[in-house]
DNA sequence: CGCGCTAGCCATCACCGTTC
DNA sequence: GAACGGTGATGGCTAGCGCG
């Protein structure tokens, strides 16, 4: 095969096929036509092709080397145009989308579901990696005169840990209106809506039983677990807590409290 | 450290199908 | 049939690696 063309500056070049027997031309396509068509072959797959003993050789070699790019080429298109057909199998409809727009349909989507995840994660009740210990006022417009909380814990699972909450939540004396719970792996988080059975006023009644929950919980986040390979983990999860009581009554500035519970050593020495 | 080899990326070209 | 866009094939280039 033998074509005749124009290059970008308009110099009269050769192609040719280096798998015939008598290749011929440049192969670069940027110079004029080379003086010698062996020696320009092998300088096509040598690169300088400083140190040629034998042309013959060095023909087949670059020969060889040819086809090894070509199939490896071939291959390599092969590969990404696999996986190009495997997301076309994944995005809806379009068979005869091309392969820009393949890709940017999927961007589209990869960022489509990510959103969804995001939204659909947010009203679950998912463990995170952090102890937490959150304690909020729920404000029904329903039950007026009854104070409602909504708190939730997040720890590593102990076998232990449920009826430790139970015993914590009962010495209370508030009523469970609802309680989830959650595990994933090792971690448990749980949700409670606490209401206080006797009509107390709001304000100062509301900080008090709001921080009644919160030490009667944090007293079980922060028990160590009888079993060594429990409290391990326990110990381990030290490093990272948040406890906050959170207020969020339109009448009220934030009230946010965070702090740090006394180390594990200290509370073991305690109790 | 220089050299040779290999794998992979990229630019360019040719070919083919579609559209007007 | 010319223009255009998409795609495969090809050659150049280079980073990485092993070897003497």
């Amino acid at each position: 095969m033998e074509q005749q063309l124009w290059d970008a500056d308009s110099v009269y070049v050769k192609m040719f096929d280096p798998f015939e027997v008598e290749p011929g031309g440049a192969g670069d396509g940027k110079e004029e036509v080379a003086d010698s068509e062996d020696e320009d072959m092998a300088k096509m797959a040598e690169g300088s092709g400083k140190k040629m003993k034998k042309k013959g050789v060095m023909n087949e070699k670059a020969t060889v080397a040819l086809k090894n790019h070509s199939l490896a080429e071939r291959r390599r298109r092969e590969r990404i145009n696999g996986h190009l057909a495997t997301l076309r199998g994944l995005v809806p409809a379009h068979e005869k989308m091309d392969k820009a727009t393949l890709l940017a349909e999927v961007i589209n989507q990869v960022k489509d579901l990510q959103e969804h995840a995001r939204r659909v994660s947010k009203g679950l009740l998912i463990p995170t990696d952090a102890d937490e210990l959150t304690v909020e006022p729920l404000h029904d417009e329903s039950q007026s005169g009854v104070i409602t909380f909504k708190a939730s814990l997040c720890c590593d699972f102990r076998p232990d840990l449920f009826s430790d909450l139970k015993q914590a939540i009962g010495s209370l004396k508030l009523k469970t209106l609802r309680s989830e719970i959650s595990t994933l792996g090792e971690r448990v988080k749980t949700l409670f809506i606490l209401s206080s059975p006797i009509n107390v006023n709001e304000g100062e009644a509301q900080k008090n039983l709001a921080n009644a929950i919160l030490q009667a919980l944090s007293s079980v986040l922060y028990k160590p677990s009888p079993l060594p390979e429990y409290s391990l983990r326990t110990t381990l999860s030290q490093k990272r807590f948040k406890t906050s009581f959170e207020d969020y009554s339109p009448r009220s500035v934030l009230s946010h409290k965070r702090f740090r519970y006394p180390s594990l050593e200290a509370s073991s020495s305690s109790t």
